[in-house]
DNA sequence: GCCAGTGGGTAGTGCCGCTATCCATCGAGG
DNA sequence: CCTCGATGGATAGCGGCACTACCCACTGGC
């Protein structure tokens, strides 16, 4: 429907093919060449676009996504759990010099903060690979500063978390979950940009 | 050259590509059919895949970069601000109705931290897009919220600078704005992950 | 009746990140 | 000295992805 496109810009071309990918639900159909579009579509597809244009995801984990959306048995936690393997391209466990100590210091990290019982899941293996990067570069200093990244990650966790808490539509916080997560790093990478540049211009443009 | 194909596992095609595409710098050629290539090209062509693995940065996008990485006449922070349009594609303006909104907030926060100055910021219109795309999908609940977010990204730029203010070594120091910048979005994005399930844990899981 | 607008499907486009193929050259082994 | 295989250099091709263009049958409103 072309109000559809016009409420939300998004081309009639563009709709339709999102239509055949399954990212959004068919309209009720009113007759063979007719559909009606409501508010939910016009919500699923700014969605859909929050999450191609700033969460960075493909069209493919889009649908992945958007199927256990509409799947009505599914929790927050497990969507969120879903979510992860759509963010992160598996990451070749790598053979390189730097894996070995990479993942001894990503198994100790966990430790101390004791989450050990997340040692299988995938964002732990995304650590382990940036890391092995990392001490192959030489950025070995990393390692001594983890903890502080941790503690940062660890406070905007539990903002998520609060946000997360406020909402009482149940049916509306797998969306939180996923826009939080997925938007959310895009926000924060964005603020912590500011703040570089902010740090940066005191210590040396003053 | 084999050997640099063998020490970093990259193919060899490929490397001839990046080479056409001014990501690694020709080696000294010693012969017609042949050159030399050193650590430097190693260590080089390792930060490529780092940079397009766990970055997300497109060959174009590192070829920018690197054209600065090798231009010695550059300082840190100008390379931290050259980054920055590489990273974040160009944010569309937005004639949403959340976009009005969305600006004013990102102005507020903006005065709140005294970070006036970086109105003009790339990554605050990155900050205005993704706002304005919560809002428009009725997550006003982040607004409340983006001083903790600011918080903790500014934590994490702490620990950055701080990592920046060991490395005494001037011409590496570039190499550590650039990885630490990119590649320490991917590391914060994993832990937050890890933090999220640990806290959904609790939770709900028990 | 007529015709813009709709849905549905197929096919094509442009870009991106490689990959394959070809060629002249050269270095080392026999 | 001569062959063989590797090297560098260049061109062309491939596969995937996100759309986009085109075509068709249909139909609701004028």
């Amino acid at each position: 429907m072309a109000d559809l496109s016009a409420g939300t810009g998004v081309p009639v071309p563009t709709i339709k093919y999102y239509l055949r990918e399954g990212l959004l639900p068919p309209g009720r159909p009113l007759a063979r060449n007719q559909a009606e579009y409501g508010p939910a579509h016009v919500r699923r597809l700014k969605l859909v676009r929050a999450l191609a244009d700033y969460g960075g995801l493909s069209i493919a984990a889009i649908a992945g996504l958007v199927r256990h959306l509409d799947d009505p048995g599914v929790a927050g936690g497990t969507l969120l759990a879903e979510a992860q393997p759509a963010v992160t391209p598996p990451p070749e466990p790598g053979g390189g010099a730097g894996a070995g100590r990479a993942r001894r210091h990503v198994a100790d990290l966990l430790a101390r903060k004791g989450w050990d019982r997340l040692a299988a899941h995938p964002s732990a293996a995304t650590l382990t690979g940036v890391l092995a990067s990392l001490l192959e570069l030489g950025l070995d200093d990393v390692l001594d500063r983890m903890d502080d990244y941790a503690a940062a990650a660890e406070a905007a966790a539990a903002t998520d978390v609060r946000i997360l808490g406020d909402v009482s539509d149940r049916e509306r916080a797998v969306e939180v979950v996923v826009l939080g997560t997925l938007l959310g790093d895009t926000l924060i990478a964005a603020l912590r940009r500011l703040a570089q540049a902010h740090l940066a211009g005191e210590a040396c443009t003053g």
